[in-house]
DNA sequence: ATATATAGTTGTATATCGCAACGGTTGTGT
DNA sequence: ACACAACCGTTGCGATATACAACTATATAT
């Protein structure tokens, strides 16, 4: 018995994992004192070590104005500090400060434990196959331009 | 030879997968004039037919004054009407207007159209598997509690 | 009848976001 | 060398989204 599947089946699935997932944001959010979008900020501070406004603004697809604020209120929460860059003086460099770069890694570090127990709990012999099917969905989706 | 997965991947595809999706908010937004935020009430009204202001605040996981509002905008826009109830003068009951049905219809035909083209380009093959793969998921992330 | 609960609105505050305008700095073309 | 363009970041302004608390009007329960 071969069970039928249509794309409104799909359609379901993936809208109920989006709201699923809306929950990772507020994790992400909750946890530390910081923000969703703060938090983003802080992320990918932190995977390019130090970053110009603009740079990060590109980054997170963001309007330049918009980091700046957000930027704003990490500095005053001492999460990150704004450097003048000598050799360019339109410029600043943004960089976590130590506080800043536990508060991140908290942040992380309590993600990855929440993907490891949803890891966890999906049967092992299952594994392989999900992960294969979500490579598959997600390069599909990137493929299927879909108006982008 | 059999791949091996980790934790760390899963984390990456749904997060990607996350990313993705956001797309499909945009395309709900940005279509018919109406916002994000608009257009999850517009669709739960629609599937109610008629609902009263705290029955939709609840549905949607929103305070009543947020909804309030968001049905203020929907009203100015013509796309709800608030009805008063006879029978219970304290309620109201809101409904699409024409223009309202056309434009949820409209945003939900886009999405619905993009989903089956989606789905068309997933090897006809795999498609079964995908589903199974995604069911389960769903189920492991609606389980794991991890914080809820 | 009086107290309590409920429905919705409004006041206030916060976060997020973009566009436009601006000020200072750097690069370029002539 | 100098004027003009390009660029970086900030700030003014407006819009949306959201929640909590206070309030009004109505309904229910004791």
């Amino acid at each position: 018995m071969t069970v039928s599947y249509t794309s409104r089946d799909l359609q379901e699935m993936v809208i109920r994992l989006q709201r699923q997932m809306a929950f990772f944001d507020d994790l992400q959010s909750s946890c530390c004192g910081v923000s969703f979008a703060q938090c983003h900020a802080m992320a990918a501070i932190r995977q390019a070590g130090k970053i110009s406004l603009n740079d990060l603004a590109v980054g997170l697809g963001l309007d330049k104005s918009t980091v700046s604020r957000t930027v704003d209120n990490l500095v005053n929460n001492k999460m990150v500090l704004r450097d003048p860059v000598p050799a360019d003086r339109r410029c600043v460099t943004i960089r976590l400060t130590a506080k800043g770069d536990r508060a991140i890694s908290e942040v992380e570090a309590g993600l990855s434990q929440c993907f490891e127990s949803l890891y966890r709990s999906i049967d092992r012999s299952r594994r392989a196959q999900m992960m294969e099917s979500l490579r598959i969905l997600l390069e599909a989706i990137e493929k299927t331009a879909c108006g982008r």
